[in-house]
DNA sequence: AATAAGGTTTAGGTATACCTAAATATTATT
DNA sequence: AATAATATTTAGGTATACCTAAACCTTATT
């Protein structure tokens, strides 16, 4: 329903990705809010079920706060791909438009966007789109910090976790789909040179983490 | 700011057209909300120095309060006309959508709108789009029902006041540059029969006076 | 098992934007 | 000029979503 409301139940989706319970103070860090707000809040979730709430115990998501969670996980990465294709933002630009878009979208709206963009499965970080229903298909690529000398694959995902890192990333030349392989791994700091669509870079373990590759595409 | 203080201001912009002073019943009317809640919110927008305020004595925008009605006002219309060219939208079907879209643009994603429509003068009903500093160019064509028999123009404008009058008037056939020639008025009503593109339709007074020509433009 | 530290909730308050009912001001009618 | 009708404002209240400070639980450390 509302903003607020959308933008808590996405969150602790995310955050229940990494632990089973979400804590008040995840949810604190995450919105940068107050302790004492996100009680409050959680008090209102829980009393329209869409989450699970024990005091002291953390939270988790019922069935429709999932699906709703979803939902707007589907709006806000159709939004940012909208974003890209249709209006030339790059990708280290588009987060913030869709953080607000994501809660400005009729059904209607979201079924004519999805069209014009071909009903794509990624946004362009690589995250999956969910459906309309709600599906979500997590896939489960190494990072390039995973990979060892002469391994090699394509980029499929970047965490989008903040505007530098996505800037400092495509600054070296890394896109979605680009060949890369690894030349060189520091032992002293896990730092490597590797080989992106040609161009011999340099690429932080910090960094290195933060891309992921899939290995079976290409050799 | 707000999505409530944007949609107030535009609202008293709109009413001040008709007449200089905006009463608390009018704009209470338009926005479909109490007139205590003007009082209150009237109260507001005269300590951000939007509007002019005498109690009793209605209200009137300053110069920044009509700075923010136009600003609102182009956005609504760049999102009408986005939704229009990009995703197939008719015009009936724009403005609940504009409505929310318009309070959610930063000035860099309007630029890019306003770029991919190649800076369009007018939005889908034929409104006049402000531009980025504030200028608006309201242009004085008459409306169908002010002309007689054999006189022809090309539409340039209609009224967006309700969605089924918009409906209607696409179904006989009116569009945006539609050539029109009043064939036949009746006396006694008012109503007229029209060629429209070539087509022969009959028009009620009450559309007619919905849909506004250009007599200079063809004969 | 007691205490200290850290996380969480409660208490009390703010701001926005709305409401109904009652009071008051303006305007129209006699 | 007084009265009646209508418009506007005030008074008192609701809901959402925040806040700080204080109280309270849980967990870790001794
Ligand atoms: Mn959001
Ligand atoms: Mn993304
Ligand atoms: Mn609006
Ligand atoms: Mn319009």
């Amino acid at each position: 329903m509302s903003t607020h409301v959308e933008d808590y139940i996405k969150n602790i989706y995310k955050l229940q990705g990494e632990r089973e319970k979400v804590t008040t103070s995840s949810i604190a860090d995450a919105l940068s809010v107050s302790a004492a707000s996100v009680t409050d809040m959680i008090k209102k979730l829980s009393d329209r079920s869409l989450i699970k709430y024990m005091p002291y115990q953390g939270v988790e998501l019922t069935h429709s706060g999932r699906r709703m969670a979803l939902q707007t996980l589907r709006r806000h990465r159709l939004w940012e791909m909208f974003l890209v294709e249709f209006l030339n933002y790059t990708w280290d630009e588009v987060h913030d438009e869709a953080e607000k878009l994501e809660h400005i979208m009729s059904t209607d709206l979201e079924e004519r966007i999805d069209k014009a963009l071909g009903y794509p499965k990624h946004d362009p970080h690589g995250h999956p789109i969910p459906t309309r229903n709600g599906e979500i298909i997590e896939d489960d690529h190494p990072s390039l910090a995973d990979l060892g000398i002469n391994d090699s694959g394509v980029v499929v995902r970047v965490n989008d976790i903040s505007q530098s890192l996505l800037q400092h990333m495509a600054s070296i030349g890394i896109h979605m789909q680009s060949q890369i392989k690894v030349l060189d791994v520091v032992q002293f700091d896990g730092s490597m040179r590797v080989l992106i669509d040609d161009n011999n870079v340099f690429v932080s373990r910090q960094v290195a983490r933060n891309i992921f590759v899939d290995i079976g595409g290409k050799k």
